[in-house]
DNA sequence: GACCTAGCATGCGACGGAAA
DNA sequence: TTTCCGTCGCATGCTAGGTC
């Protein structure tokens, strides 16, 4: 295969750094920073004119640091400080994504050749000197889109895991209330009632190495904890030296607690769905052993929950500012709402049930990820057969804008597409369809309730592709096609949908209860696992709708329907 | 343009000392 | 002697901006 050193292709432009905006303004322009290339969590405006403008076609690449060989490109702004703006010399004959994904594909090259003492530096001469596969512009473009297909499969598992854990945080909330206000009147205890005894660790110096087999012996660092979730892998080998304490040997079932950390982190908490043997507490890990009327999940999310976790936050004490503690003693003097054991129960049912298919979605993410750098790999080493690849069309000023209700093009789908249903139909959310619907007036929403509650598992929502006004994506609910399930027809479908209008999720919480909502959440969660639901970007608060309880989403249903 | 340092924030391990 | 609590300070990540 013919090559071409990546250096005659393009210049480089360095950035410089902006001071943002403090409100945006209709002449303020965004500024890209080395987090933009990741993600639009924060996007950054300024009103500062001068310096590099990058555009749809221009590729960009964090220059120094840790992240120095992280790769961006169809992004609008200027260029910050520590970022290169990489412009194609001839982008007729160049696809800016294919050489984008070159370039990440070159990754570890780049950083085994940075310079600088603390801080690495790519160096010129590396980039330069990248050798290009001098392939057609059809070529370039199928190996860019095959490439994007695997990077939005692996960002859907990403995006899915976020919504079965939002999941399970709004069925908490549903089920048991603001733990805070607790406006359900749940019997509140201390902690310490509901409690046996703690467990704390022990810290001795260990070997700087994590346990290799089940018969070795390590103890728990922090981070095994402080992500909320159990991280067996976060440990430090136990010298031959000492011997092992059993007594505080991690178990199934356990509830950790980290008792130290900084003022954000402390007082994390994480269930022990399962552990290998052989890892131990340390000193800074709490393990909360509780009697029958308490049960672990429900004691995890509540600990854990975003309202609830400023009274934990609150036990710590300590002159060191930047690293308080909470002493058993303030921990167990910890009042708490206290459910039913039977609420408690239905709950860690659902916590068992989820958190079995998040280890599902885990898996699935790991492989993808090798199969995107297998693919990377053989598809810029020529050993990759794109030559059956169909393009989407290239959007042309002649071209009519496709229309609302096309559905997405899924024939290019691989086969780690086809992973089982995440929330597949007939998933039994609690009493979800036992529960009489709340009576209300009939509103377009409890319209829509009714509508649901009658022939929700018997609807799919499909989204469509082109924004419909400002951003927002429409949503059209359809019949799935089940047998055996009743299906509306669409004409009496459309109808009732068409008066619901734009409905912001929380509203709709309100308005639909539990029930509906669940079960409009759980049709939501498949269209999102299935690429046909995406989130919106926020444009008020600059960031990208995380969740679908808060809010943030607007829900648009059209009366059109699908072809 | 390339390279480098300063400075700040965060995360957390090491370890000392008081209490049990 | 062991447990528990607390502080210190190092490693790391990141950005800003200076110097050659």
């Amino acid at each position: 295969m013919k090559k071409v050193a990546f250096g005659t292709l393009v210049k480089l432009l360095k950035g410089k750094k902006h001071n943002p905006s403090i409100q945006r303004s209709t002449t303020s322009k965004r500024f890209i920073q080395i987090d933009d290339l990741r993600n639009d969590k924060l996007v950054k405006f300024t009103d500062d004119k001068s310096g590099v403008e990058a555009h749809q076609n221009d590729l960009l690449i964090a220059w120094d640091g840790a992240n120095a060989g992280t790769v961006g490109w169809g992004l609008n702004g200027y260029v910050g400080s520590t970022i290169v703006l990489i412009r194609l010399k001839e982008p007729d004959q160049w696809h800016t994504p294919f050489l984008g994904f070159f370039l990440r594909s070159q990754f570890n090259t780049l950083r085994a050749n940075t310079t600088g003492a603390t801080i690495p530096h790519l160096s010129r001469i590396s980039l330069d000197n990248l050798q290009v596969p001098d392939i057609s512009l059809d070529a370039q473009r199928q190996i860019a889109h095959i490439l994007s297909r695997a990077e939005e499969l692996i960002a859907a598992r990403q995006q899915t895991l976020a919504l079965l854990d939002d999941f399970l945080k709004s069925t908490f909330f549903d089920m048991f209330g603001d733990p805070v206000n607790n406006k359900k009147g749940w019997k509140v205890e201390k902690l310490e009632k509901c409690l046996t005894r703690i467990d704390s660790g022990w810290s001795p110096v260990c070997l700087d190495e994590v346990k290799q087999s089940d018969e070795e012996w390590a103890i728990l660092k922090l981070g095994a904890v402080t992500s909320r979730y159990f991280k067996s892998n976060e440990n430090k080998k136990l010298p031959d030296s000492l011997r092992p304490r059993p007594n505080i040997e991690v178990r199934k079932n356990d509830l950790l607690f980290s008792r130290k950390n900084t003022r954000e982190l402390v007082g994390a908490c994480a269930y022990v769905f399962d552990t290998p043997p052989g890892l131990m507490l340390s000193d800074t890990i709490f393990r909360l052993v509780h009697d029958q009327n308490v049960r672990g999940q429900y004691l995890w999310y509540l600990l854990n929950g975003s309202k609830f976790r400023k009274s934990v936050q609150a036990l710590a004490s300590g002159s060191a500012g930047s690293m308080p503690n909470i002493s058993k003693e303030r921990l167990a003097n910890l009042k708490i709402p206290l459910p039913s054991l039977d609420l408690q129960s239905q709950f860690a049912e659902i916590v068992n049930r989820v958190e079995a298919l998040k280890a599902q979605q885990r898996e699935s993410l790991t492989e993808l990820k090798h199969l995107y750098q297998s693919l990377m790999q053989r598809a810029f080493a020529g050993q990759l057969d794109v030559s059956r690849v169909v393009l989407p069309a290239l959007p042309t000023a002649e071209s009519p804008k496709p229309k609302r209700t096309e559905r997405p093009n899924t024939s290019l789908k691989p086969d780690s597409d086809n992973l089982p249903a995440q929330l597949p139909l007939g998933w039994d959310f609690p009493n979800a369809w036992q529960q009489p619907p709340m009576q209300r007036e009939q509103s377009p929403a409890s319209t829509l309730d009714n509508l649901i509650l009658k022939h929700g598992q018997g609807l799919r929502i499909l989204y469509s592709p082109v924004p419909a006004t400002d951003g927002i994506r429409d949503l059209v609910l359809i019949p799935a096609h089940e047998p055996e399930r009743p299906v509306p027809t669409l004409d009496t479908l459309t109808t009732v949908l068409s008066q619901a209008g734009p409905v912001p999720f929380e509203m709709l919480r309100r308005e639909l209860g539990t029930v509906a909502y669940t079960n409009l959440k759980r049709l939501i969660f498949e269209g999102l696992e299935q690429g046909e639901i995406y989130q919106e970007f926020d444009d008020e608060t600059n960031t990208a709708a995380d969740s679908l309880t808060q809010g943030r989403i607007l829900l648009t249903v059209t009366p059109t329907p699908i072809t």
